[in-house]
DNA sequence: GTCTATATATCGATAGAC
DNA sequence: GTCTATCGATATATAGAC
């Protein structure tokens, strides 16, 4: 307990030399005291997020690996929610630029199709951003921030279906989150394993998202008129 | 940190009297010292996932509700993860009941929204124990007895897939997971709030997966080709 | 089968020095 | 802005008494 631990940089490691010279800028060997610890902490995150999940992330461990004190990261997050936020945030810029990109022009079903592949894609691609953007129980309204940022991805779905249900708003809200639900069903149980692993895993439940979108647009008429 | 603490329970509360009388036999009050702890922890889980989440859930604070002591709960359960797949399997069972009840006549396709509705409404209703199965991050290599359970809520999806495309398994095996895939997505989404909140939000989350996956059926064609 | 007591680990967060 | 030091809480799991 009270050992006094050189630290997980073994002290060979860390910070070069070892008294008071040894400022950066001269030979920082990639550690990050040059002033952007914000940005390393929620680069850290997502590695960790990838190795071990959300759930087993910690403030801690994150301090660990960029070698600072393990109150360090509070000067910029108040809290562990507020950096799971942060990397929520991120996620959802790259998942809308994403399905923005992919999901660009062409007919609307083929839109559609495009944007649950997308979907799923990111998923399998950026597991870690994925989770820390849809699994990380963060309070949403505490961190308005991340629909904010995730309103573009919405748009991607939403955007194709109103074109396609053209004065059929409801209707149009509708198919888009039929569609959304589905992409997002195959994109959580492929992360599950539901789909196998690798690559073949990723692009059969892509593709098969986007199938099913197409199979939706078709028989968007159903869509309105729920089974009893 | 070698401080007399004297317990969560304060030394005021806790267990009634203060030496050595005071056993249990005689005047127990609802306390489980009858030889059923087993049960009563599973019972006792699932209310804590209920109301605090998967996350947050620990053996110490199941032991504390049942007033036991958290060492008891290890008799019966090896591990956090073997009381939480005990759950699963509970959970596994239950929602493939209502599946084959639900699913059970009928022509395919509406076989194939029953199970989808089901599914959808077994989240909404027993929502503990949906997130004990699909959201507790269960290793599945430690826990095959909860794949195993959950084999009667596949075949759900599989049977009418099978019905509606015969002597084409690999077909109705893609239609029966993109229905599934909806529902799953559709289940989870309507538990995180997106499709609002109440019995409202439930049913229309359900209703929704029970059309799409109609207008899957009706489009299985296109899931037979996954576009490009 | 359950309890007491404890070992062992972390973690989140704060106070105050530099 | 970062570090040292530490508080307080909580958890999992085990050992041995009853």
């Amino acid at each position: 307990m009270t050992t006094p631990d050189p630290g997980p940089n073994g002290g060979a490691a860390g910070r070069a030399g070892g008294g008071a010279g040894s400022r950066p800028g001269s030979a920082r060997r990639g550690r990050y005291h040059h002033g952007d610890l914000r940005a390393a902490l929620i680069d850290t995150t997502v590695e960790l997020l990838g190795e071990r999940g959300v759930q087993a992330f910690s403030m801690a461990e994150a301090s660990r690996r960029l070698g600072v004190a393990v109150a360090a990261p509070y000067r910029h997050f108040a809290d562990r929610g507020a950096l799971l936020a942060a990397v929520a945030v991120r996620a959802a810029r790259l998942l809308g630029e994403r399905m923005e990109r992919e999901a660009g022009p062409g007919p609307a079903p083929q839109r559609l199709a495009a944007a649950a592949r997308a979907y799923v894609r990111f998923a399998a691609d950026q597991r870690a951003l994925f989770q820390a953007l849809v699994g990380a129980g963060l309070d949403k309204s505490r961190y308005p921030e991340v629909e904010e940022a995730a309103r573009a991805s919405i748009q991607a779905f939403v955007s194709p279906a109103a074109a396609l249900l053209p004065g059929d708003a409801p209707a149009a809200a509708r198919l888009a989150s039929a569609v959304a639900a589905t992409a997002h069903g195959h994109a959580v149980l492929l992360l599950d394993g539901a789909f196998g692993h690798g690559e073949q895993a990723a692009g059969d439940a892509a593709g098969q998202a986007a199938a099913a979108a197409l199979a939706l647009a078709d028989g968007r008429a159903r869509l309105t008129t729920p089974a009893p």
